[in-house]
DNA sequence: TGAATTTTGGTGCAATCGCTCCAGAATTAC
DNA sequence: GTAATTCTGGAGCGATTGCACCAAAATTCA
């Protein structure tokens, strides 16, 4: 009963997620936006209500398409531990391949956006703990399975890996080799159990 | 031979450092800066030359008035081992006085301008390394003290040591309570060596 | 086909951006 | 005192910001 869309919205929604982050929120214009989405302003503000109800559709996407991807493919795939060490690195490889260094969507927001807007904030915390909860989940795993020592305190290793994995995030912005992303989370790993 | 400077040069650069601090680079206006460091935007300008030459002003103020002071005072302080502590557990504390998660300014620069500007970027990356020296140079005498088991290799955890100081920067900058921030920290300080 | 509804590109608004210019005030050298 | 020099507040530059509005286009239901 009224005319059709005539782009794509999950191909739109990409574009915005590019968009924002290799740009950063505060950075990003709606006028970068609509270009990059191929779309015009009308449309944006038609479809997605506006820059801030766009990204956090874009932060929904970003955690759908990289994030829960890679938890889900790694947690298939590996035994426990293996899925951890399996994630750093591929994290340490994509952060090496980026040239632009723009890192993960989810850790610049939460220094960006996160302090300025509570909703916001509490999204990106939300995001940020369902990758401790892979870290938690997989540690009480290796515990059982016995790759990892009997001692560990799964609870408290799963904080640590999470702020090893956010520095390295800040350290690869800036820039960092992989000798230095390797040295961050070494030790981290080696708490996981020596791999067999 | 000239007309002498109204305000007081360290007093409107403290308040300029408060400024990029609490709000970021990108989204810290002239007009704030002006208006907090209580000058026009003329003197602004024939002081500092404009926004960016300010920042790079402001970086090297807070490197002074945060980062090396507390080096030095906890460096002549303590001993080596206990000097890396000390300051760790000093950064949980501030961190969590900081109402309003404002972090750390030369992390912030490292997510938010470094990776846009080059020249920003070495800066930033030179303060971090002087941190990193910091680690460095105490783990080592930690080493040579007997407090560090004697197989540790300083540089590579000196590394991890300032990962994790980024990494609970992330974190506290999401409003993290004190149990997370000590137990993204312990391990990295177990490795030191148990204090006595 | 005509009414209803939504999308579309374009235009434009009020506000703000970093920055510049200017006239006047203040200070020192002469 | 006079000339020279610098600092000061204020006004304003062109550009850009997020967003709103509009008429035309497109589509479905009647």
């Amino acid at each position: 009963m009224a005319r059709l869309r005539e782009f794509d919205e999950d191909r739109a929604l990409d574009a915005a997620v590019d968009c924002f982050w290799s740009r950063g929120y505060e950075a990003t214009s709606v006028r970068d936006l609509a270009r990059e989405m191929g779309i015009g302003g009308a449309s944006l503000y038609n479809a997605f209500g506006g820059k801030r109800a766009l990204f956090v559709r874009v932060l929904e996407r970003y955690a759908n398409r990289s994030t829960r991807e890679r938890i889900a493919r790694l947690e298939a795939g590996h035994r426990p531990s293996e899925a951890i060490r399996a994630f750093l690195a591929e994290v340490i490889d994509r952060s090496l391949k980026d040239r632009d260094c723009k890192g993960c969507l989810l850790v610049n927001s939460a220094l960006d956006v996160a302090p300025h807007d509570a909703g916001l904030g509490r999204a990106v915390t939300a995001y940020l703990e369902e990758i401790r909860a892979f870290f938690r989940r997989n540690v009480e795993a290796a515990i059982e399975a016995g790759e990892t020592p009997r001692g560990t305190d799964a609870e408290a290793l799963s904080i640590h890996l999470l702020g090893v994995l956010m520095g390295m995030r800040v350290l690869a912005r800036t820039g960092a080799r992989r000798h230095t992303l390797e040295a961050v989370v070494r030790p981290a790993l080696d708490l996981l159990g020596s791999p067999q």
